[in-house]
DNA sequence: TTCTATGCAAACGATTTGCAGGGAG
DNA sequence: CTCCCTGCAAATCGTTTGCATAGAA
């Protein structure tokens, strides 16, 4: 195994390790993480937490599901990406479903997810040259997709 | 290709052909935009317009840039990055002085521009394998600066 | 008990929109 | 004269923050 704990509890172990502690909220918002494969937003995990609910749990708050993923970020548990306009989505940062970059569509808004070795040698290029330290799933790509690019070169958003 | 307009002439008159009004609201933001070379926000256009006054024409709005920058993305003259957290940045699509990615630490904000050659191929595979037209300047990269780079590798935003 | 995490509401920054009047054509 | 464009204010959207309190350790 490596180091990136991957499910429920081992995030939830971390965060007890921290000193941090684990709540309803917390682990209804990490589970929502390890349910969901790809990109989630914030909101989606308000939605999917809320769904879940079995118990007697009450829903996790957006400010709430906010603080717990930016907590997780600083673990380096979960990322996120800005896919353009809308909201960011949230992942675990070890990579589900195999990992891969995200190419959005500036018309139509659709996601074309590309395998990692897509990119080449870029990423050691930009640390040779610039020191800089490409996050390799943090970011998207953005252009046409197929299907708009076969209309109008220009107009749309 | 090379239609696109460079001028605050050209734009102008290209405005008119399509129907459009050029008034003096419009005339600013477009100079604006012409003047300044790269990266602009909305914010940015609206104090340099606010600045450049010289007769009398009064400050363009916010709501009066955002809706000029619109309908010149519209034409295909203007395009606009988004550079992670902050706002988007606009610039004239043809590329001014030189063409550059940009590379956005995720840590610290600082921007890197980095030359179109770093990518490679990646363009042409992403053409050939999805159909997707990669737009050039109109992403960023994301991942940590040299300094950011240097110390935790996890903590920080 | 102690001190962190939550909920709520309000603040915030960026961008959009409805509406009535002004000005380009 | 006819409509498009503008200014203003208010509405949205995504995200953050202050504060008092519930609750984990």
């Amino acid at each position: 195994m490596n180091g990136s704990p991957r499910t429920a509890d081992e995030i939830l172990s971390l965060l007890r390790a921290q000193g941090d502690r684990v709540t309803a909220s917390r682990r209804a918002v990490v589970e929502a993480l390890v349910a969901g494969d790809h990109h989630v937003t914030a909101d989606e995990i308000v939605a999917r937490v809320a769904e879940r609910e079995g118990g007697g749990d009450p829903e996790a708050h957006r400010a709430t599901v906010y603080r717990t993923l930016d907590r997780l970020g600083e673990l380096g548990v979960v990322s996120h990406v800005h896919l353009g306009h809308g909201p960011s989505t949230f992942h675990l940062d070890h990579g589900d479903g195999g990992p891969h970059h995200h190419a959005v569509c500036s018309s139509c808004g659709t996601v074309v997810e590309v395998p990692l070795d897509a990119l080449g040698d870029l990423a050691d290029r930009l640390r040779s040259a610039y020191g800089f330290e490409l996050s390799p799933q943090h970011f998207a790509l953005s252009g046409r997709c197929a299907a708009c690019a076969g209309r109008r070169p220009v107009t749309g958003r």
